[in-house]
DNA sequence: ATCTTACGGGACTCGCGAGTACCGTATTGT
DNA sequence: ACAATACGGTACTCGCGAGTCCCGTAAGAT
């Protein structure tokens, strides 16, 4: 007993021990086929010949398919740093770039495929957690910074404004198949964020 | 032989016509369990159940599942009237408020579900025709009918702006399980909308 | 040297659900 | 009356893929 986990394990693990690379290439096939085929077609055998493995190497480190597609969501979890450019529209123009580069579509292509899993709770959470809300969250950071700043009304909805753009940008991949392109970055902060950010009706 | 599709045959048809009640009743009971389930987890078996009837006289109807899913999804089929209300504000807000009307949010529930079935394009394209662009092409005319009545500038990105409410709303439904309320709805009018199509920055 | 565990890989079990076949019965047109 | 078709319902076939088992082998630990 005590055969999973052996990391946790006081014994230092006797044996020979998992090999780490193969690790990282479960995960990266996973993320791989997933992307490819979504998360119900996903099959394992798939997955482990794309490794250069077998099953029997993905079920000595997770539990079942649901864990290991949770675990390659997180593995790939980007980093989201909050932009300071000195303007608020370069700033803005720089968090949604996030959503227009071409590892942040891998990222949202995984997030398309997980709408497949939108019953399964835990998966959910887990791919919203990890993919989506870094990015969302450095957008309100940037909004709330500007407000401090006294260059946008404390008044703007920040929440709804700042799931705008993760909205379209999900919309977009997974009901038209295609992602954010330059040209609609550019138009939905300039015809977008910017007026409801600028614009306060007082009027 | 001419079996399938009898209504397109020549002849009228000898012997016990097919029951229109029944076909409502499948259709239904498809809707409500593709949107309780899943698409993938909606079973024949119990669509057939809740109908009161057996998978024979859904076969004999349509080819399969998917052939199925694609003629509910069809059958409610939503009207989306462009309203005219007098002012631009009221004409968005009858706009938005298509997509929190208890029938919208069933609607959206399939859009939702049908996320899984984003492989198949089929199934896509029929379900994207029928539930998801009749609404946003009402705010799209909406929006150029103010154009020419010079309320709002023409140079306002129409496409995307109309494009916004739908993927907050599809956003909403799918990642976060919840339909969109009347105060997202009036905030998304008041605080990004209207500021979108009225703020027009020459400076 | 030996023990222990991981490795690639093949073969297997097992449950599930789409689709089929057929029953006896009900309902229409001729 | 009779033929033709739909009806509700049950039982079946069939393919697929997750998860299991076991083999001979490779590689760290003691």
């Amino acid at each position: 007993m005590a055969r999973v986990s052996p990391e946790l394990s006081d014994t230092p693990a006797a044996g020979r021990p998992r090999d780490p690379v193969l690790e990282q290439a479960i995960l990266e096939a996973t993320v791989e086929v997933v992307v490819e085929k979504g998360f119900a077609a996903a099959k394992l055998d798939e997955i482990a010949r794309r490794a250069g493995t077998g099953k029997a190497a993905i079920y000595r480190r997770w539990p079942g398919k649901t864990a290991l597609v949770i675990a390659a969501a997180q593995n790939l979890r980007g980093n989201a740093p909050v932009p300071d450019r000195g303007s608020l529209r370069e700033d803005l123009l720089a968090c949604v770039r996030h959503y227009v580069s071409p590892s942040a579509r891998a990222a949202l292509m995984l997030a398309n495929v997980l709408a497949e899993a939108t019953r399964d709770g835990e998966v959910r959470e887990a791919v919203t957690a990890s993919i989506g809300r870094p990015p969302a969250e450095a957008l309100r950071t940037v909004i709330e910074r500007w407000i401090a700043r006294g260059t946008v009304d404390p008044s703007v909805p920040v929440e709804l404004v700042s799931l705008l753009v993760p909205s379209v940008a999900f919309h977009r991949v997974v009901l038209m198949h295609e992602g954010l392109d330059e040209a609609t970055a550019v138009a939905l902060v300039d015809d977008v964020l910017l007026p409801a950010l600028e614009a306060r009706r007082s009027s």
